[in-house]
DNA sequence: TAAATTGGCGCC
DNA sequence: AAAGGGCGCCAATTTA
């Protein structure tokens, strides 16, 4: 049947170390040691479901060999999940870690996060500093990781949500290897008429320069653009007080340094971040390989190391080209938040407008906005994210009527947050514990040691300020919408991921709600249809039955940038 | 002098 | 008119 293999790399040499599992994952056989880690997994083709310590150790040499596999299980990011499920989200995760606490031994703290080197593009490759585990302990974290897993308060969901972010990582893994394909000469072409040449000695590139001389003329003195104070400065000395130099802030100042201004500040960003020393540190022979790291955010969405791969402005994207005679299917989710809150909240007026493939705010707007998509949309999005004042509240009360279920979600949600208490996605990721909360979760388990995690020091501390409680619910009442869009993107990932085997079509890119795959021209067709069914497959998957329906905005095209 | 913080802005 | 969630990255400034 299924059969489940678990895999150890070597700590020298090609070797590994391999057991098959049986179904409660103690070993089914004994443990057997063979000279070449890449054949060893070749050669098993009948193994479904591979596991190891982390996808990142030993999936990229499979992928350099030409292997791939079906299915994962990274214990180590299971070990995260689990701890955040337990209530004990801050204890080291590694599975030397989870086996020193098997043993009750002492528990070696996590190393620290590595982060890309520019130019390295083979970071992945690099081995990453760990505690060593041995193959025992492999085994013996695992077969209690499936005892945990039917300890949570939905032993299913937790079992999806460990099994779709370790294919998750399977799709970065093979997303870093294809890479996205990008035309250096495009983009030095588009460098050079957005920002002008540049001068031989260094520096600003001519157009910054002549608009940071803009700025100045017009100020009256010599401004440094990129330096706030001096902005701020500056303009005082106009006569124009201002806060800050923000861009919404510059925007209703009446002076005529302000458009020079905002279109430096444009540029300049384009030129330090993906300008031409972004060109030469992060693309090699025609492709972008950025590191995707899934769950990467407390919320589950995946985070990028390296090259800011999930911030690309737009008007760069035009140098994201198909090779010859291939075609990039772009395909974006439609109106995500609403739709998985829909799911999620059981709402059924909402379930009812998130049931049509079509516009959601039109269909939202008719029921309860008099047909004003706009306030539909605002109201939404201030639901979601919090919002405190403006339009949003008047809308807000709209929604509430209409949607009753809906809004009481994201409401229990924030309150949760603000009470100091942990709330959690519909598969079952839990958002971090608010820092000096000190509290047990709400299923009543000790919280072991006084550590709380470093990051955050500070904030959040209740009786402190009002404000950090509120900023608290609003995090919290975000985190369950997020966090649930993260749990479904990674089932729609797996599902893709799985149409797309018998092609040659590639997964390159994927940000959030949006997908890019590299496919020969005459697979686009099919790659289309195969997006559109994983965003529906994943909606059933992951939310059970609901009339909800998850689709797509897909182009064909040659560049990204004529996408949308 | 190196590490941490800040301000700003790109994306969703 | 002004504001709400999540990130990464850069340059400058402050802190250790």
């Amino acid at each position: 049947m299924s059969e489940r293999w678990a895999l150890a790399a070597e700590e020298e040499g090609d070797g590994a170390l391999l057991a098959p599992l049986g179904p409660d994952g103690t070993p089914a056989g004994p443990v057997r040691r063979e000279p070449d880690l890449v054949a060893a997994v070749r050669d098993r083709p009948e193994v479904a479901r591979w596991v190891w310590r982390s996808t990142a150790e030993v999936y990229p040499r499979l992928l350099a060999a030409g292997v791939r596999v079906e299915r994962c299980y990274d214990v180590e990011d299971a070990e995260q999940l689990l701890l955040g499920a337990e209530g004990r989200l801050g204890e080291p995760r590694s599975a030397a870690a989870a086996w020193a606490r098997l043993r009750n031994g002492p528990v070696p703290p996590d190393p620290p996060p590595r982060t890309a080197e520019p130019g390295s593009q083979d970071s992945l490759f690099e081995p990453r500093r760990v505690t060593p585990v041995p193959f025992e302990g492999l085994l013996a974290v695992y077969a209690e990781q499936l005892h945990r897993h039917d300890r949570v308060g939905h032993p299913g969901r937790m079992r999806l949500l460990t099994a779709a972010e370790s294919a998750g990582m399977l799709v970065a893994a093979e997303m870093h290897r294809a890479g996205l394909p990008w035309r250096a000469d495009v983009h030095r072409a588009l460098l050079t008429e957005l920002l002008g040449e540049r001068y031989a000695g260094g520096g600003e590139p001519r157009r910054l320069a002549e608009l940071a001389g803009e700025v100045s003329a017009a100020l009256g003195r010599r401004v440094r653009p990129d330096l706030p104070a001096d902005v701020v400065k500056a303009f005082g000395q106009a006569g124009v007080r201002l806060g800050s130099t923000r861009r919404w802030e510059l925007a209703r100042v009446d002076h005529p340094a302000v458009e020079p201004l905002i279109a430096y500040k444009k540029l300049y960003r384009i030129w330090t971040a993906h300008g031409w020393s972004w060109l030469a540190d992060w693309v090699r022979d025609g492709r972008f390989r950025p590191e995707y790291l899934p769950g990467g955010t407390v919320s589950g969405r995946w985070t990028t190391n390296g090259g800011g791969a999930l911030q690309i402005p737009k008007v760069i994207r035009r140098a994201v080209v198909a090779d010859e005679g291939w075609r990039l299917v772009v395909a974006d989710a439609d109106q995500m938040e609403p739709r998985v809150l829909a799911a999620i909240s059981r709402d059924p007026g909402l379930m009812e407008v998130a049931g049509h493939p079509d516009d959601l705010y039109t269909r939202l707007s008719a029921r309860a906005f008099s047909g004003d998509r706009e306030h539909a949309k605002l109201a939404l999005l201030g639901a979601v994210y919090g919002q405190t004042s403006g339009d949003g509240l008047k809308n807000l009360a709209a929604l509430r009527r209409r949607f009753p279920l809906a809004v009481a979600y994201v409401d229990d949600a924030a309150k949760a947050g603000e009470e100091g208490r942990l709330v959690r996605t519909w598969l079952g990721r839990t958002s971090p514990p608010a820092v000096g909360s000190g509290d047990a979760d709400e299923a009543g388990l000790p919280q072991e040691g006084g550590d709380e995690p470093v990051a955050d020091e500070g904030e959040f501390v209740p009786g402190y300020a009002s404000g950090n409680t509120r900023a608290r619910g609003r995090f919290t009442r975000n985190f369950v919408v997020q966090g649930s869009a993260a749990d479904w993107a990674l089932l729609m990932l797996a599902a893709l991921r799985r149409s797309l085997a018998g092609m040659r079509a590639e997964l390159v890119f994927f940000q959030h709600d949006e997908v890019i795959v590299h496919c020969p021209a005459e697979e686009a067709e099919a790659v289309t249809e195969a997006v559109r069914a994983a965003g529906d497959e994943a909606g059933r998957i992951t939310f059970g039955d609901t009339p909800v329906r998850f689709p797509f905005t897909a182009a064909t095209v040659e560049r990204y940038s004529d996408a949308k």
